[in-house]
DNA sequence: TAGATTGTTAATCGATTAACAATC
DNA sequence: TAGATTGTTAATCGATTAACAATC
């Protein structure tokens, strides 16, 4: 049964999310049980890499039976601890912050926004949305009297060093990183980074190439 | 020279625009020539992963020397074709479409945005910032009168495979993917995906592991 | 029981790192 | 020239795929 699995590849890792989907689309269609082939089939993957995945974890499967839909979701929820709720700060109330937070608002999601951030004094005479906005420089404090999980950098790229800096001063256990800023690896927190640009780079990589393909 | 790699692997074209940064940076503190080894104490990688990636595309740097930042950022920004402009059209004008608008206006980038096209006609009537927003009933219409490179794919998950294949039907290159739906393989099509939901499931996992190892 | 499909070990493949000859 | 550092080949490491015995 299912021991935890402290040092899963990160590859494996980052394929769970993709595995829960596809199962929660099975639920939905009243699949309830599926084999590592099936969901290969479906997934464009190979029903090795699923079994060989799912295995880091534990058996959730059955010998000439499969696995069993809904009960796979919840071992997945599990281990990718999707039923906990985080409690986040979002840095940076301009057009990105203010995207995540409608963005995170709108999903069924773990995250809970507490408060925003922002060093512009006019930006936290609003109130966005049912969110205080605050100056950073009552950040401390607020984490002080706070317990906060995940800060969401959403800041210009020159200070992302420094908000970082400042949420792991005040104990943040995670940063979720919007900013181009590349933040320096910290024992004992969890750093994870979205980088919108450089997926835009790739893209244009990727059509540049094909073009040159075609000639 | 630079010979065109038609087939980098990818987790070597996904390293490129990190180097791009970090280059942009070292121009800017006025160093005019690095060495792999340098660099790589700066990025956190290896010196040798860095002169095999740069050697998929061409031999940039000098024996005994090393690079030349300004040549070498030339180099990658000609690899990614980062000077090439990309015409771009938004599928859906929700939360998510704004704050993608926003952010990539914001860009110094090669993304120009043309127009936005949402499936409620109330959206239709506002002008987001400079931006005219259609009706998603006029895409087709849209697209046989523009060239449009990239379609940026803003849209509930529900709407998001159906959004994929009018683009496609009109013509379009590439799909720079922001819903969590799964769009399918189409030959000859570009897709990114930007899995910001995952990116947050990872983070989770993270949190929740280092817990474990606590105990 | 027989058939199916897992869990798991072994083989292959690809990516990273190390080493060194080429050369500036 | 001597020292430095690349370009490139060889060795290692890790991840994916294949195979099959275990078992439901």
């Amino acid at each position: 049964m299912q021991t935890f699995a402290a040092n899963a590849p990160m590859p494996v890792v980052r394929r769970l999310p993709k595995y829960h989907k596809y199962l929660k689309e099975l639920l939905e269609e009243g699949v309830t049980k599926i084999s590592s082939k099936e969901l290969s089939l479906r997934m464009g993957s190979t029903a090795s890499q699923i079994r060989q995945d799912l295995n880091y974890f534990g058996g959730f499967g059955q010998q000439g039976y499969g696995y069993n839909v809904s009960e796979l979701i919840v071992a997945i929820e599990d281990i990718l601890s999707i039923h906990e709720v985080y409690r986040c700060i979002i840095i940076g109330a301009g057009n990105l912050g203010k995207a995540i937070r409608n963005y995170i608002a709108n999903l069924d999601g773990n995250a809970k926004i507490l408060a925003m951030f922002d060093v512009d004094a006019s930006k936290t005479q609003e109130k966005e949305g049912q969110l205080p906005v605050y100056h950073t420089s009552r950040l401390k404090e607020y984490m002080r009297g706070h317990e906060v999980d995940v800060a969401i950098l959403c800041v210009p790229k020159s200070s992302g060093v420094r908000a970082a800096e400042e949420v792991i001063g005040g104990g943040i256990r995670a940063i979720w990183n919007f900013t181009t800023a590349d933040l320096p690896q910290t024992e004992g927190i969890v750093i994870e980074n979205v980088a919108i640009n450089e997926s835009f780079y790739v893209l244009t990589y990727l059509l540049s190439e094909k073009m040159q393909n075609k000639t």
